[in-house]
RNA sequence: GUGGAUGUGGCCUAGUUGGAUAAGGCGUCAGAUUGUGGCUCUGAAGACCGUGGGUUCGAGUCCCAUCAUCCACC
C-alpha cells in the first residue's frame, strides 16, 4: 500500500510503502543483494547499520542456487537470510537480457543455460511467480523481457505485446500460489513492469494496458541500457504521467546519484542498482565532492577519511591510504569497507532527499547536487 | 680452487640456420562498469638483451675476456 506523504515540485514525491514486513520511507534505495547476500562480505546486520531498508535478490540466480523449493522449505527468503525488513524480488527477466546468446524466447517462456552448471532452464511467466512465492519476497516483479536499445521497433512491438500478455498470467499464477495454505508470504505483491525502449507511443501505451491491471505497484524497465540520460529521463516524464499516483512507481536498475535525484524530480519512488556495490569493489568510491578511484596512487599516503562529508562507520574510522593498502594486498577487508561506504552512501542521499522534499528545499538540492555527485575527480 | 649451466622491462619467460621499430604473461599506472559472475574489457608507461671487446653488410643469437648467480666435485 502507497500513501503520498507530500507532492513537491517537478513531480517529486515523498511517500510511504507499506508491505508485509515493514513500511519503507520514499524515495528508497534498495540494496542489491542477488544471491542473498551483499556482494563483498556484508551482513544483514552491517544492512542495518547503513541504513538499508529494502533488500533485493533476484529470482534467477537463487533459483539455480541454493533452490527456491530449498529456500521455502527452510521457511522463506526472510529466515533464511535473517533479514526482517522488506525484501524485493527480480523475475529473472533481465536476465533474459544479461544472458543473451544463451537463451531463447517463445511465447511460453524463456530457455536458458544455467550459468553455474551449463544446464538447460526454462523460465516462464508460472515458473517466475512460483520461485518468488516460494522465497516469500515482499515484492515480486513480473517476468518481462528487458530489450536492448537500440533494436528494431517492430522488435520492441512484439516483446512489450508479449511482456504485456506475461503480465496478465504472471498476476492469475501469483494469486493462485499465494492462496494455497502453505503460502510463504500470502501479502505478497506484484508490480508489472513497463517496456517499450525510448518509443514514446509504445511506452504510452503499454502503460496504460498494464495500470488498467490495477496492481500494487509499477516500474519503469528496460533504461539504462544504451540510451543517452536524456533519453532515459524523458521515457520517465513521459511514462509516470500514466502511472496510477496512488501506487509506488519503481525505476529498475537506475542507477548513478545523479540519475535518482533526476529519477524522483520526475516522481519516482524506489530504485535499486548494482553500482555502488559493484563499483565499491572496484575501489570506485562515491562522495560528496564526485567519484574517486581509491586505487590512484595519489591516495597512497592520504590520511583523510574517504569523504571528510561523510558520517559512515568506515569514514569515521579509516583513511583512504588503508583502504587503498587493503585494495592493492587484495585483503577482503577492502571490498567490505568499500561497499559499505557506498551503500551506507546511497542510503544517506535517499534520506537527504527526502528530508528535503519535505522542507520543500529539493530543487535546490538538484541543483546542487545532480551533476557533481556523477563527477569523476 | 676445478668443471658445468644461466644472465632479456619490477618479476617470470619467448626470441628460428645471425636479418627490419626485441614479443607475451604477471605486476604497475589509468579508464570503463546502471533489474550483479569479486568477473570482464580498454588504454598507457617501462628493456639500447649483465659488462667490455671482437667477427660480420648486419649480433639478443657466434667468438674472447670479465662480473654475477646457481649446481657438481676437490
Amino acid at each position: 500500500m502507497y500513501r503520498l506523504l507530500k507532492q513537491d515540485e517537478g513531480h517529486a514525491r515523498r511517500g510511504e510503502f507499506t508491505t508485509p514486513h515493514g513500511t519503507v520511507q520514499t524515495p528508497a534505495f534498495m540494496n542489491v543483494g542477488t544471491a542473498a547476500a551483499i556482494k563483498g562480505g556484508l551482513s544483514a546486520k552491517d544492512l542495518e547499520d547503513i541504513g538499508c531498508q529494502v533488500e533485493l535478490s533476484n529470482t534467477y540466480h537463487l533459483h539455480v542456487r541454493p533452490g527456491d523449493e530449498l529456500v521455502k522449505a527452510m521457511g522463506g527468503l526472510h529466515k533464511f537470510m535473517a533479514w526482517r525488513r522488506p525484501i524485493l524480488t527480480d523475475s529473472g527477466g533481465f536476465q533474459v537480457f544479461s544472458l543473451a546468446g544463451l537463451r531463447k524466447i517463445t511465447e511460453e517462456g524463456v530457455s536458458f543455460q544455467s550459468h553455474v552448471d551449463g544446464r538447460r532452464l526454462f523460465i516462464g511467466p508460472e515458473q517466475s511467480m512460483r520461485i518468488q512465492a516460494n522465497l516469500g519476497s515482499d515484492v515480486a516483479m513480473a517476468f518481462d523481457e528487458c530489450v536492448k536499445i537500440p533494436s528494431p521497433r517492430e522488435y520492441f512491438e512484439a516483446a512489450t505485446k508479449r511482456t504485456y500478455r506475461w503480465l496478465v498470467r504472471c498476476k492469475k499464477a501469483l494469486a493462485e500460489y499465494n492462496a494455497e495454505p502453505d503460502a510463504v508470504n500470502p501479502g505478497q505483491m506484484l508490480f508489472g513492469i513497463n517496456q517499450g525502449g525510448i518509443y514514446p507511443d509504445l511506452r504510452v501505451e503499454h502503460m496504460k494496458a498494464i495500470a488498467d491491471l490495477d496492481l500494487p505497484g509499477y516500474a519503469i524497465g528496460g533504461l539504462a541500457v544504451g540510451e543517452t540520460h536524456q533519453e532515459m529521463y524523458d521515457t520517465i516524464e513521459l511514462v509516470q504521467e500514466h502511472m496510477p499516483a496512488d501506487r509506488p512507481r519503481y525505476l529498475m536498475g537506475v542507477g548513478t546519484p545523479g540519475n535518482i535525484i533526476e529519477g524522483v524530480w520526475r516522481g519516482v519512488d524506489l530504485f535499486d542498482c548494482v553500482m555502488p556495490a559493484r563499483n565499491g569493489r572496484h575501489a570506485h568510491l562515491f562522495t560528496k565532492q564526485g567519484i574517486i578511484n581509491l586505487k590512484n596512487e595519489k591516495y597512497a599516503m592520504d590520511e583523510s577519511p574517504i569523504d571528510p562529508a561523510c558520517g559512515c562507520p568506515v569514514c569515521r574510522r579509516y583513511s583512504r591510504g588503508y583502504i587503498r593498502h587493503l585494495f592493492k594486498a587484495q585483503e577482503a577487508l577492502g571490498l567490505r569497507l568499500a561497499v559499505m561506504h557506498n551503500l551506507w552512501f546511497y542510503n544517506h542521499l535517499m534520506e537527504e532527499i527526502r528530508a528535503a522534499l519535505e522542507a520543500g528545499t529539493f530543487a535546490e538540492y538538484r541543483a546542487k547536487y545532480s551533476k557533481i555527485l556523477d563527477t569523476r575527480i
